[in-house]
RNA sequence: GGAGAGGUAGCGAAGUGGCUAAACGCGGUUGACUGUAACUCAAUUCCUUCGGGUUCGGCAGUUCGAAUCUGCCCCUCUCCA
């Protein structure tokens, strides 16, 4: 595919960190990045004038979501969901898969697909591989993702073994079913759970059917950090060095740079945003919960050393006060902080990555005064 | 001056003899959150040296036992003069 490809700048000397551009349709972006996700086609709180002042690169909608509300033939009609939701800039959705994972109540996985009750209604909805491909060809989005199944931790061999092996015959079908090869880049999903030879066959099964790229899915699932940093391990061995290696749902500070160590070039999450609506706030000093009484009389930055709109125009005082007074201004202004602090970050380690410290970075951003170990 | 209603934890508000240190909501405090059913959820909220102590406007009673029953007092609100 023309439109979409993936250019490698430059290796890490002494990690399997790496630097890239990747080249889409709607633009040029640098790796390794991290992507805020707007899964009903907007970042919550945040328009896409404020995620481009916060250097994000692409974000992700979602397949699931948007196929309930509106439907996918609004977007379609609309002419795809970044003119839909006003928003020049790469564009990402996921499958699917995930909501089968999270709305698992009464679903049904079966080899055609999954059957399952709508969060809306209640009403019986089904999601196949084609189905899932359809809707996204019709959203429209950059990159687009296999419709897998995200199993929970922990799982048995067995049943990991049979849903990697369906898995990998989605992913097929949904190869076939795409309908625009030439402008929306499908990703296969690497699954395996924590078995090294299941996600070593997920890995080199796909990379047979040759995607633009890659995924290592069903991390973040409830496994300690020290099993996620080997699934991956176990995956990324196996996958091209010249394709994107996007590593789904993760986003807090110390999975980030161990997955970019690890060679990972693309994250998400919802942590940054979801934290801080809910008031928590990742700094350069360590997690900070806006809500506490100790920020009453504090009129200085919510961090210091941050460029953002947040920390250059408020306190943490005036922060204390919105998100009590349950303010959506105080949702807006803390999203933006933990993206573009994600973000920067990632920044950061791009320069590292560039000048072959990117271990010494890492190191050096976790002893951080204030982080404690708690995951940012 | 007359008639009526009422005073319960920071606030609002249940409770009308024992299962009530007192429902529930708000407010307060703390925590969680990882391909978003999430501006959500959880814990905690009289004092305590964790043994216990002191509460339901005040005081005095009835009772084995009172926020709940009786008497007096204080205060608030509504209506009529």
């Amino acid at each position: 595919m023309k439109n979409f490809y993936f250019e490698k700048t430059h290796n890490d000397k002494h990690s399997k960190a790496r630097t890239g551009y990747l080249h889409t349709p709607h633009g040029v972006v640098e790796t390794p990045m991290f992507m805020p996700v707007g899964t009903l086609a907007t970042v919550k709180f945040l328009t896409p004038e404020d995620l481009k002042k916060v250097g994000s690169g692409v974000i992700l909608s979602n397949t699931y979501h948007l196929w309930l509300r509106p439907g996918e033939d609004v977007v379609d009609a609309a002419g795809g969901v970044q003119k839909f939701m006003h928003y020049d800039g790469p564009m990402l959705t996921d499958s699917g898969g995930f909501q089968v994972f999270s709305l698992a109540d009464s679903r049904k996985i079966k080899e055609e697909g999954v059957t399952f009750k709508s969060h809306l209604d209640g009403s019986t909805l089904f999601l196949s591989p084609e189905k899932s491909i359809q809707v996204q060809n019709k959203i429209g989005a950059d990159i687009i993702m296999s419709f897998d199944e995200c199993p929970p931790y922990p799982a048995t061999y067995e049943y990991m073994k049979n849903s990697v092996e369906r898995t990998l015959r989605w992913a097929q079908r949904g190869k076939i079913a795409h309908q625009r090869p030439e402008d929306q880049a499908l990703f296969g999903i690497v699954q395996g759970g924590e078995f090294e030879d299941l996600r070593r066959f997920s890995a080199e099964e796909l990379v047979k059917m040759d995607f633009p790229g890659y995924s290592i899915g069903g991390t973040s699932v409830g496994e300690d950090k020290e099993t996620m940093y080997r699934m991956i391990d176990y995956a990324i061995k196996y996958l091209p060095d010249d394709k994107p290696r996007y590593l789904m749902g993760v986003g807090s500070i110390d999975a980030i740079l161990e997955g970019i160590e690890r060679g990972v070039d693309m994250f998400d999450c919802v942590l940054p945003t979801r934290i801080a609506r809910h008031g928590t706030c990742m700094t350069s000093v360590g997690r900070i919960n806006i809500k506490r009484k100790d920020y009453e009389y504090d009129f200085t930055p919510l961090d210091p050393k941050c460029d953002c709109e947040c920390c250059q125009n408020y306190t943490r005082a005036y922060l204390r006060h919105l998100h009590r007074c349950n303010e959506g201004l105080a949702s807006r202004l803390l999203s933006i902080h933990n993206i573009r602090f994600l973000i920067n970050l990632t920044e950061q380690a791009r320069i590292a990555i560039k000048e072959d410290r990117f271990t010494s970075f890492k190191e050096q951003v976790l002893s951080q005064s204030g982080f404690d170990g708690r995951g940012f």
